[in-house]
DNA sequence: CATTGGTGTATGGTATGCCAGAAACCACGT
DNA sequence: ACGTGGTTTCTGGCATACCATACACCAATG
């Protein structure tokens, strides 16, 4: 059998200097709650290029890369910011999520399996509306992945990237938006209803209550959240 | 008057060469007919450097950019490569701007001024459906303006950005779908219904509407265009 | 003639040094 | 004390030189 064969592993050894300094550099300004008035938002090249053992070419394109994201903010001869999203910029971001979460049910009506369609019970089933508010995070990590689920169920890569982007976004506020209890109830409310609409492959109302949920945070936000 | 002040002009100068060679970078890759099978998809860094006189510091930062966005792709010692998207890339992409533009046209019932929607009647009115047959190429551009201004009104910056971006990519197939003088004509009356809906303030209609549109664009190219 | 190992070249990756402009600092004159 | 002008420093932009590897070519070997 196999046994007799050399198990080679790729050696891949890594990627560039480059890529792996993009990626130091997302985690950490993941990490860094960008909305505390306190935050260090000044980047500075030579300092950074010093902390992460690397030259400033490398360093300097992981920071353009950000920047086309619109993480960072690069000005010449000044410094390098953290881009603080305002809250216009981010209820823009969950409208198009809104809108690319509902396209993505109305596709996961027709592309999905059965098997697929059950498999989102999992991230509903395990908290009855009660049990929410035992445990919020717990819950909060459910209901994202409940989300990615359907978008992922939708088959269209396009739309899983750019949510992903958008996500990171969001994420970065979401701490300010979670902790009702109320709102989480009624959340799970939601997700069932959605979760019927999809089984019973009903294409419009799937659409239409993946967007009006996704809606309603929304304007929660609009009206609860100030990070201005 | 002011005729006494100095008309101060910004200096400007340009911007920084990355950004100009960023600039000439995608205007070159957007001018060349990428799915020709005869096109130069190969690019090299020194070549590039020499002829548009800048370093390849400049130049590479350039390129990563583009990298990040998906039009080259860099592999290291080996070349960069301007991307040809996959048909089923596509696709997607078109699915996306259905989900972006039908959100727009929701959000533009509510928005958008009478005096705003009445402007949209200025991309179609100029064309009875017989004068489409005629000028296929003034009917496209007008078309693409249609679309846009249907975007624009939504007053979501976020879904013109993104759908500014899908549109780059969609154009460079844009001359293999057109042509088709049934498609243009059918197109005219889709959007007229459309405007009716959106003076009507029909977010359900408008926004239907604009999704079976563009899916219709989608099932069309699935059909008919062959670019693998 | 086919296979194999070496060697040169092309090409992207990285390090480094210098440049220019912006801001902070300082000294001087009023 | 305050405004003004120069000077120093900090910082990103850019150019250049060198590095490492994938590939092509070639020669030696059977």
């Amino acid at each position: 059998m196999s046994g007799l064969q050399l198990k080679i592993v790729p050696i891949n050894e890594g990627l560039s200097l480059k890529a792996r300094t993009y990626e130091a550099l997302k985690a950490a300004i993941t990490n860094l709650n960008i909305y505390d008035p306190g935050a260090e938002l000044k980047l500075d090249e030579r300092d950074l290029s010093d902390r992460f053992g690397v030259s400033r070419t490398p360093l300097r394109e992981a920071l353009a890369q950000l920047e086309s994201e619109g993480l960072v903010k690069i000005v010449a001869r000044r410094g390098i910011y953290i881009v603080r999203k305002t809250k216009s910029e981010i209820l823009d971001m969950i409208t198009v999520w809104a809108a690319l979460e509902s396209m993505a049910a109305r596709l996961a009506t027709a592309e999905a399996s059965n098997e697929e369609l059950k498999s989102l019970h999992e991230h509903i089933d395990i908290f009855s509306t009660d049990a929410v508010a035992q445990n919020m995070g717990e819950y909060s990590d459910a209901n994202i992945r409940f989300h990615q689920s359907i978008i992922g169920l939708g088959g269209c890569p396009l739309i899983s990237k750019l949510a992903e982007e958008l996500f990171f976004h969001v994420r970065a506020i979401r701490n300010r938006t979670i902790g009702e209890k109320d709102r989480a109830k009624r959340s799970i409310v939601d997700h069932k209803e959605i979760v019927i609409a999809l089984e019973a492959r009903d294409a419009d109302t799937a659409e239409r209550l993946v967007r009006e949920h996704t809606m309603k945070l929304r304007e929660h936000v609009e009206q609860f959240v100030d990070i201005d």
